[in-house]
DNA sequence: TATTTTATTCACTATATAGTGAATTTTTTT
DNA sequence: AAAAAAATTCACTATATAGTGAATAAAATA
C-alpha cells in the first residue's frame, strides 16, 4: 500500500527489516485479541507480544487503530466463502436442499466453536460500534445475499418467513457460542461446553431447518 | 446491611444524608450503565452522574465494585417472573399450549427492546466472567427450570429437543437485539430498527414455535 | 451556643495508556 | 572503512483511572 516505489535504499539485515516487523506487529494484534479479547487490544501489549518498541505503532502505521485495522482487514473471517460449503449451494440455482441448508449452518457453528480470533470480533461487533467492524457484517451480508437469491423464491409460496427463520438461528448460533465460552454456566439447561451440549445444539438446528422445508404451518 | 443499629448519633439534614446520598450513587450507575455501558462505568464518570464527590464509592461501598454489584442486586432484571406471563404459563401444570409459549417469548424480546439497561447487562455477561453476572444467568436458568417442568414431559415422546430449540430461539432474540442496538446493520436482509424489521421476528419467533408444536418431523 | 460527631470534599499517590521526537544502532551505499 | 540513510529504541508528555487520608462543612447533642 505505501510502498515508496522510488526507493533508493532496501531493507533486509538479520536483525532490522521494516517489513518483517510490519508482519510481526500485525500477527500480534491477532494473538492479543485472542489471548484477551479486543479490551487488551494496547499498544504496549501489542508491542510486548511483537517483541518491539511499541512506538513503532505510530511510526508505521499512523495510530494504534490503524494497526488493528490492518488485521482486521488482512484475515479472511468468512472462511466459509472459500470453503466448499457455500460454493456447492451456490451451485444449484434451481433449487436447495433441506441436506445443504442445515450443513451450511453447522458448517457456520462449528467454524464460530473452533476460531477464538472470530468469537472474539464478533463480541466486539456487537459491542462497539466501528466502521471495520461494520465492514464485517456487510460482507457476511453480501454472501447471505446470494444464498438467499437461491431460497427466497423457494419459500416464495410457503407461509413462513424463511429470512427471519435463518437469521434467528443464525443469531442463536452466535450467541450460544458466546455465551459458552464467556459465561461457561448452562442456557435452557444446556451446558455448550460439553460434547453432548454442543451435539444437542447441532441436532436442533437441524430439526428446526427440517420442520422449516416441510413448510408445515397452519 | 452495613447499619450501625447502636447509633448515638443519625443523619438527614438537607445536604447531607448519607442514605439519600447512596441511593443517588446507585441510581446513578443504572444512568451511567444506560448511557454509556459497562466500560463507561467508573467512579469519576458514577459520581459525577450523582453529583457527589468520587471519593464517597470508597467511603460508602468500600470499591467501585462493591458499588455496581449493589447496583445489580437490587434491580430486577426478570421482570417477567413477576408479570403475568410466566405466572400464567406455571398454572398450566397438565400442559402448555402454543399461544403461551408464542406469548412468552414475544414478551422476552419486547422486554429486551424496551430495556437499554437489560440489554447493556446482558452484552456484559457474554463479554466478562464476573460473579454477579453470572447469579444474573442461574436466576434465569432457575426461572426456565420452572417451565420445563411443564413442557419437557409434552415433548417426551417427540423426537424434537424443545430445550435444544428453545435456546436457539432464546439467545437468537438476545444477539438480533443486540446487534440491532449497537451495529444498527441488517442481519440476514432483516433490519430490526425498523417496526417491519421487529415485527419479522415476531412473527418468525411464532413459526418456530408454531412448528415444533405440530411436532412434525421426518 | 459550644462541642462532638457525621457527611462530604480536597489534594494527593500510583499506575496505565496514546502519542511524540530525539538518540542510537544497523544496514546500505560510496 | 566512512558516510548516509533507514530501522528501532529511549525518554519523555499528557491524560485517565482506582484508591487514600487529611481537611472542611453540616448535623446532632450537650
Amino acid at each position: 500500500m505505501e510502498e515508496e516505489s522510488q526507493g533508493r535504499k532496501r531493507t533486509s539485515g538479520k536483525l532490522r527489516d521494516k517489513e518483517r516487523t510490519k508482519v510481526k506487529m500485525i500477527q500480534a494484534v491477532g494473538k492479543v485479541l485472542m489471548k484477551k479479547g479486543y479490551t487488551g487490544l494496547n499498544a504496549s501489549t501489542i508491542a510486548k507480544e511483537a517483541g518491539i518498541d511499541k512506538s513503532l505503532v505510530w511510526t508505521y502505521f499512523g495510530s494504534l487503530d490503524n494497526l488493528i485495522e490492518e488485521y482486521i482487514s488482512q484475515r479472511d473471517f468468512w472462511k466459509f466463502k472459500a470453503a466448499d460449503s457455500i460454493n456447492t449451494l451456490l451451485t444449484f440455482t434451481d433449487g436447495l436442499k433441506e441436506e445443504d441448508m442445515s450443513g451450511f449452518l453447522q458448517f457456520q457453528f462449528q467454524a464460530l466453536l473452533d476460531d477464538e480470533v472470530l468469537q472474539r470480533i464478533m463480541l466486539w461487533s456487537v459491542s462497539e460500534n466501528r466502521a471495520f467492524l461494520r465492514h464485517l457484517s456487510d460482507e457476511r451480508e453480501l454472501i447471505g445475499e446470494e444464498m438467499f437469491k437461491i431460497i427466497d423464491p423457494q419459500f416464495k409460496n410457503s407461509n413462513l418467513d424463511i429470512r427471519g427463520i435463518l437469521a434467528i438461528l443464525v443469531a442463536g448460533i452466535y450467541y450460544l457460542v458466546l455465551h459458552g465460552k464467556t459465561n461457561g454456566s448452562l442456557f435452557c439447561g444446556i451446558d455448550l461446553n460439553t460434547p453432548d451440549g454442543e451435539q444437542r445444539i447441532r441436532d436442533s438446528i437441524s430439526q428446526i431447518i427440517n420442520m422449516a422445508f416441510k413448510k408445515t404451518i397452519t
